[in-house]
RNA sequence: GCGCCCGUAGCUCAGCUGGAUAGAGUAUUGGUUUCCGAAGCCAAGGGUCACUGGUUCGACUCCAGUCGGGCGCGCCA
């Protein structure tokens, strides 16, 4: 790539100037356009050690680099406190285009991680209920990051974690039978905690209907879980969520031996102690605020412990890169799970697994919270979510914020003005510039062998330059953990193709300048497709 | 009380390992089409980056504290 091209040569530079030997230069965008192409800040980095005034390192640093001039730049330069900017010549910022069309839908990816295996858990949603707004933010990060990860050559695992195991699920199948029954919530024999929602209802009515016994406490079980696994099945799927390679039981953990052999290593390795009848971990050894039990005084394990016993069947299946998606009410449990994993002192290194927190959506309708759904009883659902707005609008929105911040999702924003919504703007772009080519009428062989050189206007330039981003910005959001850099940068792309779009015409007479700016626009919907299909959401050739 | 996260334009949010004049969208105002999609483009106004101190040649960015908000702090999951 040329940027790693650009460094290469500046780091000779670097080294023929004698200002270090180990010192590598950080490449960037200036955020001025007409500061360059590339800047460095090296100089100002190198001036302290050296003792050296900032602008005279430059000045040697820019003395080396035109000795040895390389191909694509066009000018060197010194600016400011002692920056080095870098101009390119024009056809090195076109030449990306052909990149583009030659590789098509795999521009952007890289095999810079090929074979890295890496397991993605998301939604994990437990089957009590439908999936609500957090589920969703949740399945467009993660569907999102598993796709990003996988254009770096990784082999992605997604999973889904699902507890069946605990008293939420003869909660659940209590609830399911009181209802059926014809209680209300607080009615007679109504527990504290029994769900209340109208899907209760709901599936108590079809238990009843395929003949079922209602005091049959498992068959009203298996016949809830199964609905409200199917029902989330189908939301996802509606969501555009690419499949699961695996649901992975919590009670599986139990029937395989995991959770006992996780409880004889912690033992063995020591970190256990006997108090108040119950069995302790001390994950203060490791950095938790506080010791956890791990099993009752009354019998039995808390949460914890297959929790620990799930990470070590993530760790033992392969997956030394874990990311799991999780609510920021849940940051609590990382001490101690990371915890847990290190008393066992089977060599898991200290981070794992990594964590990518989101924080709850509100939802903003005409002016104020909706808090209520009748269906689900307290929660807005995803279902109710893509009713509303359509699967795209949701999906890029819920990307489109860095995960760790409050998200109020405005209904009406998303809706009644949809025109001025960012993934209508990118989709737009899209859909136009495939007019623009059906016009065009114009074959791929001759795109791919346009003469690049016809490109002059500064408004294309600045386009290829968006373009040529690309890959740089799927490696930093698979690295980072941060999809939303992604819709971003859709938007300035679909930005820099306008601001070209009104400046200069596609179909003029020229063949020469037609065949290349065809091509310019073909690139642009090209990129703008990859990225969409990304982010889990539809490029239109029209709307 | 303790821990984690957050506080940037009227509103919703970006700001990469500290760097050049803090950016988008939206809202407001003014322009823009006999010609490829005006769901567009061009421009203007709008900021003590919560506050205070510190480190640094340089701080929205790092550190400490204060204020304000969210979430945790169970032998629930």
């Amino acid at each position: 790539m040329q940027k790693e091209q650009l460094i290469e040569w500046l780091t000779a530079g670097i080294r023929s100037a004698g200002l270090s030997e180990t010192a590598v230069p950080a490449l960037e965008r200036p955020k001025q356009a007409e500061h360059g192409d590339w800047a460095t800040n090296i100089a100002l980095q190198l001036a302290k050690p050296l003792g050296k005034n900032p602008r005279e390192v430059a000045a040697s640093f820019k003395a080396a680099l035109e000795a040895a001039p390389h191909p694509l730049v066009s000018e060197v330069s010194i600016a400011g406190p002692g920056f080095i900017n870098i101009r390119l010549k024009s056809a090195a910022k076109f030449s990306v285009l052909a990149d583009v069309l030659k590789a098509g839908e795999k521009f952007g990816y890289s095999d810079a991680r090929k074979g890295e295996k890496v397991l993605v858990e998301f939604v994990s949603a437990n089957p009590t209920g439908p999936l609500h707004t957090g589920h969703a933010r949740q399945a467009a990060l993660g569907d999102t990051l598993c796709n990003l990860l996988e254009t770096q050559g990784c082999a992605v695992h997604r999973e889904f974690y699902y507890n069946d195991a605990g008293n939420q699920i003869d909660n659940l199948t209590r609830s399911v039978q009181l209802r059926a029954k014809g209680v209300v919530p607080d009615g007679e024999g109504w527990p504290d905690d029994g769900y209340r929602g109208e899907y209760i209802v709901e599936i108590g009515k079809l238990f009843l209907a395929s003949g079922g016994d209602v005091n049959d406490a498992n068959a009203v079980r298996e016949f809830a879980v199964n609905v409200l696994r199917n029902e989330q099945d189908k939301d996802l799927t509606a969501f555009g969520v690419k499949k699961f390679d695996c649901y992975y039981l919590e009670s599986s953990l139990y029937t395989d031996g995991r959770v006992d052999k996780t409880v004889d290593g912690l033992k063995t390795s020591g970190h256990t102690f006997e108090q108040d009848g119950a069995l302790w971990l001390k994950t203060t050894d490791y950095g938790d605020d506080k010791d956890r039990v791990m099993r009752k005084a009354a019998g039995g394990y808390t949460y914890f412990v297959p929790d620990v016993a799930y990470h070590v069947s993530k760790w033992e299946r392969g997956f030394h890169t874990v990311v799991n998606i999780q609510g920021t009410d849940h940051h609590g449990t990382i001490a101690r799970v990371r915890a847990g994993l290190q008393a066992l002192e089977v060599g898991i290194p200290k981070g794992y697994p990594d964590y990518l927190l989101h924080s709850m959506v509100r939802v903003m309708r005409g002016g104020e919270e909706v808090k209520i759904s009748k269906r689900a009883g307290s929660y807005i659902t995803l279902g109710e979510l893509i009713e509303w707005v359509g699967k795209d609008a949701v999906r890029f929105f819920l990307v489109s914020r860095k995960a760790d911040s409050e998200f109020t999702f405005d209904i009406d924003l998303a809706l009644s003005q949809s025109e001025e919504n960012p993934v209508f703007y990118v989709q737009y772009a899209h859909a136009r510039i495939c007019s623009v080519l059906r016009d065009g009428g114009i074959s791929d062989t001759a795109l791919a062998n346009a003469d690049l050189s016809a490109l002059t206007h500064e408004k294309a330039e600045a386009l290829a330059t968006r373009l040529a981003d690309f890959p740089a910005v799927l490696a930093a959001a698979a690295r980072d953990l941060a999809p939303h850099v992604l819709p971003f940068y859709l938007r300035e792309v679909a930005a820099a193709f306008h601001s070209y779009y009104n400046a200069e015409r596609f179909l003029v007479d020229d063949v020469r300048d037609r065949t290349a700016r065809l091509a310019l626009a073909a690139a642009t919907a090209q990129v703008l497709k990859n990225g969409l299909q990304l982010l889990g959401v539809s490029a239109p050739d029209k709307m």
